[in-house]
DNA sequence: GTACCTGCAAAAGATTTGCATCTTT
DNA sequence: AAAGATGCAAATCTTTTGCAGGTAC
């Protein structure tokens, strides 16, 4: 099992001055574990099986704590769920209207096109922190 | 008051054979005045001023079937709370990410760019359907 | 030892649902 | 008259909160 490298997850926890305990590092790593974008619910689900005890609240309060320190991302839905990515590098999304899919889109070159584009023509009174592509589409057949 | 012109609602809801009923004129009506991506509270709260025995459930209601009926857009947010757009033209979001402001952001240039991209790099396996993006940043000091 | 976390259960907030009644067509 | 909308209230679902006890540092 590959994804959660908990000596990393450790590393990660601490460099963010956060306490290391065993409920976040089973967050973190069921989010890199699980990997489509589980929402709270999958997350709490996941770790139940090993760990029974854990508790929903503590599960979210962990998830806003990473979103905070920037370990995780929320990505937005329109089924008001909430769903939570692990940041690797800056990616984008695939949303599969057909079902609940949501992939991961890493493109380089898309992301070096639209930050030249934003260099030369910036947005009056805005400064760009972040963009995010949401790619709606379906399986090709 | 311009924006909410009632009988060019009136065709829109014909168009898509839906009855045509004062809550659902007020829906839209309202989208269209508020103007910056109301909640359904928002929305139900700014009907409510003329009409105050709209029922919650109907405003979801009527925001639901028009979104089914490609009359109105949801937009997402990281807050738990649905957000909804009228449908114009092809546009983007502005997200403040020091308070709840979004703003539509119109670029016909940039959509062109992307389109072009993506009409000769395909992503495998999947019809793109619809590209949004979701500019975060700040005002400018 | 102190500051911070966790579990639990209750609360809050947003959205959905069921159903009897009323409107639109 | 039939099909479909509405109002109302209860139910559901997701997320947050308060607090007493526990854990990491």
């Amino acid at each position: 099992m590959l994804p959660g490298n908990l000596s990393e997850i450790r590393s990660k926890l601490m460099e963010c001055g956060l306490k290391i305990t065993p409920q976040r590092m089973a967050v973190m790593d069921a989010i890199l574990t699980l990997n489509n974008h589980p929402t709270a619910e999958n997350i709490a689900d996941h770790i139940k099986i090993q760990h029974p005890n854990i508790a929903v609240g503590t599960v979210y309060k962990a998830l806003e704590t990473f979103v905070e320190n920037g370990l995780v991302k929320k990505v937005t839905t329109e089924r008001d769920i909430m769903r939570y990515d692990a940041i690797t590098e800056n990616h984008h999304h695939l949303y599969f209207s057909d079902s609940d899919k949501i992939e991961d889109y890493y493109n380089e070159e898309l992301n070096s096109i639209i930050e030249e584009y934003f260099a030369k023509k910036n947005i009056p009174n805005f400064n760009i922190e972040e963009i995010r592509l949401q790619i709606v589409g379906r399986k090709a057949k």
